[in-house]
RNA sequence: GCGCCCGUAGCUCAGCAGGAUAGAGCACCAGAUUCCUAAUCUGGGGGUCAUGGGUUCGAAUCCCGUCGGGCGCACCA
C-alpha cells in the first residue's frame, strides 16, 4: 500500500459505487462529492464508515438502506474488509483486518517526514499574505498571532500540495509613514545636540528610533538640521522604511518566520499600479465619479459632500461604493490595496489574506475589488480573508497593560525571548483564529499535561526516550512482529491513521489549528496508552524477555513519534528530543 | 442606524464541507499509588448547543427573526 487508508478506502467505495453503476443498481453520472470516508465517532461501530448510500438514495430514487444492501458485497469484495453493515439511518460500517492496520504503520515509516503529504492541491498556486504590520516599528504582540497562523497555514497548504507564495505588503506610501519620517528627523535632530523635549503628540514617540538617528545624524552631519521638510522627508522615509523593515524581519526571523516577498506600496504606486487598475475600472463602468452619503447614525456636521472616484463595490455585496483616490488626489489605501490584489491574483491561483479582526470592516470591499479585478472573463479567482481575534496578554492571570501612546507595548521579540518560540508559536495555534484568546506567561510555560504545548512535545520526546532507553538494553524498532500488537495497539495506530484526512480537511478549510488539536489527541492516546503500562508491565514498550515483541512495540513508538513530529513541522514547532 | 464576528458543561474551549447517544481539559466527587512508565492514574456526576421559527430522512452545524457580548462604520493605514 503507498496511500494512506482513508484515502484508499476512499477509491475503494468509489469503485464499489462503479460496480453498482456497472451492474445497473446505480444511475450514472451521480455526483459523489457529498460521498465521506471517516471514522465512526463511536470506535465500537467499527474502523471506516461512509454515508455514501444515504447520500446517494435520493438521487437514485432509492432508500439508503436499500442502496447500502447493495453496496455491501462490493465492499466486502476488498480483502482488507473483514465485516460490513448497516447502521442507523443507512451507514455503512466497515471493519478492517489488523494487517490493514499494521499496513499504515508500515506506510508512515516507509512515507517518513512525508508522511500525510498530500497531492489534493495539485501544484496550484496560493498567495497568503501575513504580517504586513506597518513600517513603523517593531513587532508587537497584536501582529503575533496573525504571523504564526499564517506562516502555519503557508506550511500546511504546502504540505497539501499547493504551491505557496508567502508575502508580505509594505504600507509604506501613507501618512504613517511620513509621521515616522517626521519622528525620525526628530531623533536626528536629537543626536546632533538640538534640545527637542519631549516628542510632540502624533509622533512616535518609541526609543527604537533613537538609534537611526544616530546613524542619519553620523551620515549627513547637519545637512538636514533645520532644512525644510520638503528637502529631507523623502530620504529619511525611505531610510527609515528599510530600518523598520530590517527589524521587523529580524523579529520575524525570532518565531522562524520568513517571506518569499516583500511588496511595497510606494513600488506599487510609482509602477502606476493603482491607475492602470481604475482605467480598467472605467473602461467597465466599475469606477465613477460621485458622492458618498453621510454616514447614519453619526453626526453630520463634519460631513462634506465630495465628489470622489468610487469604486462600485455594492454590485459585489459591499453596503457602499469605495473612493479609491482622496481629495487631494493621491490614492486611498483601498485604491492602492485594490491594485495590488490584483497583482497577487495574476501570480496566483487562490489568494488568502490574514488580517486582525480591526480591520474586519473592509473585507467586502476588498472582496469585491478582486471579484471585479478577476472575474471579468469567467469566475473570479478564489479570495478568502481570514480575520484573527486579539490576543489578550496575562501574567498569573493579571491583564499587561499596554499604552500605544507611552510607547511601552510588549513587543514580539519580548514574548519569544521569554518563552521560546515553540510555546508562541503553538499556543497561538491552539484556538481557532476568530475566537480571542488569552495568552498567560505563567500557563504557557508550565510542564503539566494541562499545558498542550508541553503535553504534545514531551509525547514526541517520550518516544524518543524510549527508542534510547531500548538501545541501550539493546532492543531496536523492527516491523516483523507487528501482528503481536494487540486492540491497544491498534487504537493508537487508527488515530494516527487520521493524520493525512486532518491534513487535507484542514488544508482545504485553512485551518492549521485542526492540526494542533489533532496532535493533542495524538499525544493523549499515547500518553494513556503508556499508562497502561503502569499497571501492566506486560503493556510496556519494552518487554524485556520478549525481542519480538518489543521491536514491534518500539516500531509502533517511533511512528506515534514521526507523526507528532510532522504535525508539529508543519506547525513550525520543534519537535524535542527531550524535554 | 448599518455591517462583520461570537454565544456549546460551573470555567476555558473542540466539534472535521448537516449524520449515529454533542466531546476534551480544568474544577467538583469517589477511588488508586510499598511496584518508578508519577512531569500521576482510574471512575463518576454535570449540557432544552442563547432563544423562536424554517429547510431536511437527519441541524450545534444551513436560512430568517429576537436577545446578549465584541469589533468596525467617510479622503487612517
Amino acid at each position: 500500500m503507498t496511500r494512506p487508508l482513508f484515502a484508499e478506502f476512499a477509491t475503494v467505495i468509489d469503485a464499489a459505487l462503479d460496480a453498482l453503476v456497472a451492474q445497473g443498481t446505480l444511475p450514472a453520472g451521480l455526483a459523489r462529492g457529498a460521498v465521506t470516508t471517516e471514522p465512526p465517532r463511536d470506535p465500537a461501530h467499527g474502523d471506516l464508515s461512509t454515508n455514501a448510500a444515504m447520500v446517494l438514495a435520493k438521487p437514485a430514487g432509492t432508500n439508503p438502506r436499500a442502496l447500502a444492501a447493495a453496496l455491501i458485497p462490493e465492499l466486502t469484495r476488498d480483502p482488507r474488509v473483514v465485516s460490513a453493515e448497516i447502521a442507523g439511518p443507512g451507514f455503512i460500517n466497515l471493519r478492517l483486518t489488523p494487517a490493514a492496520w499494521l499496513g499504515e504503520l508500515r506506510l508512515i515509516a516507509h512515507a517518513g517526514d512525508a508522511y500525510g503529504r498530500s497531492t489534493m492541491g495539485a501544484d496550484s498556486v496560493v498567495n497568503v499574505e501575513y504580517v504586513s504590520a506597518n513600517p513603523t516599528g517593531p513587532m508587537h504582540m497584536g501582529h503575533c498571532r496573525g504571523a504564526v497562523v499564517g506562516d502555519a497555514l503557508a506550511t500546511l497548504l504546502a504540505f497539501a500540495g499547493h504551491r505557496v507564495i508567502r508575502e508580505y505588503y509594505i504600507n509604506d506610501a501613507g501618512g504613517q509613514v511620513d509621521v515616522l519620517a517626521r519622528s525620525v528627523h526628530l531623533r536626528y535632530r536629537e543626536a546632533l545636540g538640538h534640545d527637542v523635549g519631549a516628542v510632540p503628540e502624533g509622533l512616535y514617540p518609541g526609543d527604537y528610533l533613537v538609534p537611526l538617528g544616530q546613524a542619519l545624524a553620523a551620515e549627513f552631519g547637519t545637512a538636514y538640521a533645520d532644512a525644510p521638510e520638503a528637502e529631507w522627508l523623502g530620504l529619511f522615509r525611505t531610510r527609515a522604511v528599510a530600518a523598520m523593515m530590517a527589524m521587523i524581519r529580524d523579529d520575524l526571523a525570532l518565531l522562524g518566520i520568513h517571506h518569499d516577498v516583500f511588496s511595497s506600496e510606494a513600488e506599487l504606486q510609482a509602477a502606476g499600479k493603482p491607475a492602470a487598475a481604475e482605467a480598467w475600472l472605467r473602461a467597465h463602468d466599475l469606477v465613477y465619479d460621485g458622492v458618498l452619503e453621510a454616514p447614519k447614525g453619526k453626526s453630520d456636521e463634519e460631513w462634506e459632500p465630495v465628489e470622489l472616484p468610487l469604486f462600485r463595490s455594492t454590485r459585489f455585496g459591499d453596503d457602499q461604493d469605495r473612493p479609491i483616490r482622496k481629495s487631494d488626489g493621491n490614492w486611498t489605501y483601498f485604491g492602492a490595496d485594490l491594485a495590488y490584489h490584483f497583482q497577487k491574483a495574476q501570480a496566483a491561483d487562490a489568494l488568502v489574506d490574514i488580517w486582525g479582526a480591526d480591520h474586519a470592516g473592509t473585507v467586502k470591499r476588498i472582496r469585491a475589488a478582486v471579484a471585479a479585478l478577476t472575474g471579468a472573463e469567467g469566475t473570479a479567482k478564489p479570495f478568502e480573508v481570514k480575520l484573527v481575534q486579539m490576543v489578550q496578554l496575562l501574567r498569573d492571570g493579571v491583564p499587561v497593560k499596554m499604552s500605544k501612546r507611552a510607547g511601552n507595548f510588549v513587543t514580539l521579540a519580548d514574548v519569544v525571548r521569554e518563552v521560546g518560540k515553540d510555546v508562541v508559536r503553538f499556543t497561538m495555534l491552539t484556538r481557532k483564529p476568530d475566537a480571542q484568546m488569552d495568552f498567560d506567561f505563567a500557563k504557557v510555560v508550565e510542564a503539566s499535561k494541562d499545558n498542550p504545548v508541553f503535553y504534545v512535545q514531551y509525547c514526541h520526546a517520550r518516544t524518543c526516550s524510549t527508542l534510547r532507553k531500548a538501545a541501550a538494553e539493546g532492543f531496536v524498532p523492527d516491523a516483523a512482529a507487528l501482528d503481536r500488537l494487540g486492540d491497544e495497539e491498534l487504537a493508537l495506530i487508527r488515530l494516527a491513521a487520521q493524520f493525512p484526512r486532518v491534513i487535507e480537511g484542514a488544508a482545504q478549510a485553512r485551518e492549521a489549528h485542526r492540526v494542533a488539536f489533532f496532535l493533542s489527541d495524538l499525544a493523549a492516546g499515547f500518553h494513556a496508552y503508556w499508562n497502561v503500562g503502569n499497571d501492566r508491565p506486560e503493556k510496556r514498550f519494552i518487554v524485556a524477555d520478549d525481542a519480538a515483541l518489543t521491536g514491534a512495540r518500539l516500531f509502533l513508538a517511533a511512528q506515534i513519534g514521526q507523526v507528532v513530529k510532522n504535525g508539529l513541522a508543519i506547525l513550525g514547532v520543534t519537535a524535542a528530543e527531550e524535554l
